[in-house]
DNA sequence: GTCCCTATACTCGGATAGCAAGTGTCCGAGTATAGGCGG
DNA sequence: CCGCCTATACTCGGACACTTGCTATCCGAGTATAGGGAC
């Protein structure tokens, strides 16, 4: 079981767009410059972000993405759901109802055992990433990063930003 | 993110032989035929299963597979990890050391927050698996399968073991 | 000097190839069994 | 009648194609900006 790539870049464009002004845009291609990695597939990530609704699209000349709402109201639930899916990891076939043991239909009323607390797991994970905000991993963001690195990206959001 | 198709049907095959007669042991293609799924691929996830030291081979004629330990003794977790790999849902790349603010590895000594995050909540997923066992899937059974299936499971039963 | 218009350059958005991992299959090595033979 | 031996048939185990979905990329549609011209 393998998450999906785009979902660490999408959580860490989600923590730079959180720490911009306001009012201003970054675009994808800046967010790609950021992190190192490639243009093209970032913005096909920024644009499952944006049809969540977790950032919105400044179109035109100096436009860009931006948080579409407080980054203490993005979940770490949301932003992966956008860019992963929201179906559960465990997909229960029935293979109960198949092969010699099979009976009516109507029989099958209880959910099957297995699914069941494969799916409760699952539910587990979902709360914890539920529990936490992009805003939360901003708050840790100063004992997390070194000075130095800081000072880096103060230098380069002076050279983006307008 | 999606679960290995095979999760399932290690669980349910681990469920079957768990109920059947201690010393008797269930050859793969009868599992498969079982559960309705093809024999081949039924085959390599029990061998998994095997190396992993949670069902043991009896080969030979007469030979199939059969529970290592007792079934309270089986974790969830135990056939995720044996079927599915180990490793956590989220692989952190350090994309944080790419780029413009990249400074040197030195710096880095504190983990990366968001893999942190995404690492505690697999460990939820985790724990929860953890917490229940093969045989606690089996206690369940009864309220959870009709009479007539467990009928028609018991008649199978006299046709296949001896 | 101020306002308006036009051309530009940049942005996002969706549709399109490539590749890796899971899915499905097959055949060979090994062993307990069943039958036959000899004592 | 009993024990041993051999051939058999069945089992597991690992190596081999195929398909789905993630990875990566490109080009077209749309818009705010910047510059130039007219008043």
């Amino acid at each position: 079981m393998r998450l999906a790539q785009g979902v660490e870049w999408g959580l860490h464009a989600c923590v730079l767009l959180a720490v911009i002004p306001e009012s201003a845009a970054l675009p994808a291609g800046r967010l790609a410059e950021y992190h190192g990695v490639p243009a093209a597939y970032m913005a096909k990530n920024l644009q499952a972000l944006s049809r969540a609704g977790i950032v919105e699209s400044v179109p035109g000349q100096k436009g860009g993405y931006r948080l579409a709402r407080p980054a203490g109201e993005i979940t770490l639930l949301d932003v992966v759901e956008a860019i992963d899916g929201t179906e559960p990891s465990f997909r229960c076939n029935e293979i109960r109802r198949r092969g010699p043991a099979a009976v009516a239909a109507r029989e099958y009323r209880a959910v099957c055992t297995i699914a069941e607390a494969m799916w409760r797991a699952d539910e587990r994970w979902r709360a914890e990433l539920r529990a936490q905000t992009v805003g939360d991993l901003v708050a840790g963001l100063g004992r997390a990063v070194s000075p130095k690195a800081v000072a880096k990206t103060a230098t380069w959001f002076q050279e983006v930003l307008p």
